[in-house]
DNA sequence: CACGAATTGATATGTTATAACATTGCTCAT
DNA sequence: ATGAGCAATGTTATAACATATCAATTCGTG
């Protein structure tokens, strides 16, 4: 197994988030992986994912599409579902089935489970890749003699902002 | 939290399975559970949990939906979603987020995580409810400050019969 | 029986995702 | 250059999943 580097779960919410940072870090990951695998990151399936990222929030199929067309006409379903098939299989973006939506991969290149912690206040989804979990999951299966594909991780529940607003509510 | 005694792993796929008496001891539960809590577990409302319970693959509404058609006719989307909402609500079947489909719950009326070993070949889902996922969970989350409400737990791999086959297959 | 509440029927529509085939634009051997 | 071959995109239609709305019926209770 790769040698996690994320492993002290460098959470999102914790720390002021220079997220312009975050954005323009996220997309020069992609077109070096993309340069080094020999993929095409088309415009098309770049734009796609820079709205993808525009926040941390998952966003719908057609929440995707309504942006692509405000700003380029004829734009349709296909074209978007596409890009982003394009972007899940080179890792570029996950999937959250809970949600039907999608959120850039905070990490792309490496070990990949994807599990997520979602707020059901505000939305925003963070990335764990957390070793104790995957090796939880890969422990209970194989002792049932399950072999492992995939694993899909998706804790809903309240972000620190969020339990801190919910207090002042109850409290006014 | 509550004593579980399904920490042992009683899958599924281990044992020769006596499907019958699995079905009517899930229905008999299901009875039971209701008349406790007072919810009243209608004709279609049982129709649909024996559906659901025919086999541990998970079924989509509208296959379900075909089912009650071939015996009433009808039938229309609302009255399965509705009969799902109900069983939901009582955790009696529980939803599996990256199939939109629905599965019977193998132990209703206790803590219920509802944690998911799917087979991609032969599409039996086993539900787990291991202390050790949810402990690595609620872990990694307090860690992170997020408060959980509910975790999506869903595995996707080889049953043991699947990789037995696989093997055959390579081999032939 | 009459009442209100819960359940179901019926119709329409909203949301998410893919099938199928035409068109465009680039690469490369001739 | 040229046109076959291929990947990407455009275009249209439809499949698959889910809910809104309101009318009709059923059920338990007084
Ligand atoms: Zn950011
Ligand atoms: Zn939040
Ligand atoms: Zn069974
Ligand atoms: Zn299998």
């Amino acid at each position: 197994m790769v040698r996690g580097r994320r492993d002290a779960a460098p959470v999102l919410w914790h720390r002021k988030h220079d997220h312009r940072r975050c954005f323009e870090d996220a997309l020069a990951r992609a077109v070096s992986l993309c340069r080094r695998c020999g993929a095409r990151l088309t415009a098309i399936r770049r734009r796609v994912l820079e709205v993808v990222w525009q926040g941390h929030r998952p966003l719908g199929a057609y929440e995707i599409l309504e942006t692509l067309r405000a700003e380029r006409a004829g734009v349709a379903p296909p074209t978007v579902y596409r890009a982003l098939d394009f972007l899940l299989g080179h890792g570029l973006v996950h999937r959250i089935e809970s949600l039907n939506a999608f959120v850039g991969c905070s990490d792309p290149g490496s070990s990949h489970g994807g599990q997520f912690l979602i707020c059901r206040t505000c939305g925003t989804a963070a990335e764990l890749n957390d070793r104790r979990i995957a090796l939880a999951i890969e422990g209970c299966s194989s002792e049932s003699g399950f072999h492992v594909h995939h694993a899909t991780i998706e804790v809903s529940g309240l972000c620190p902002n969020c339990q801190q607003s919910d207090a002042k509510v109850a409290n006014a």
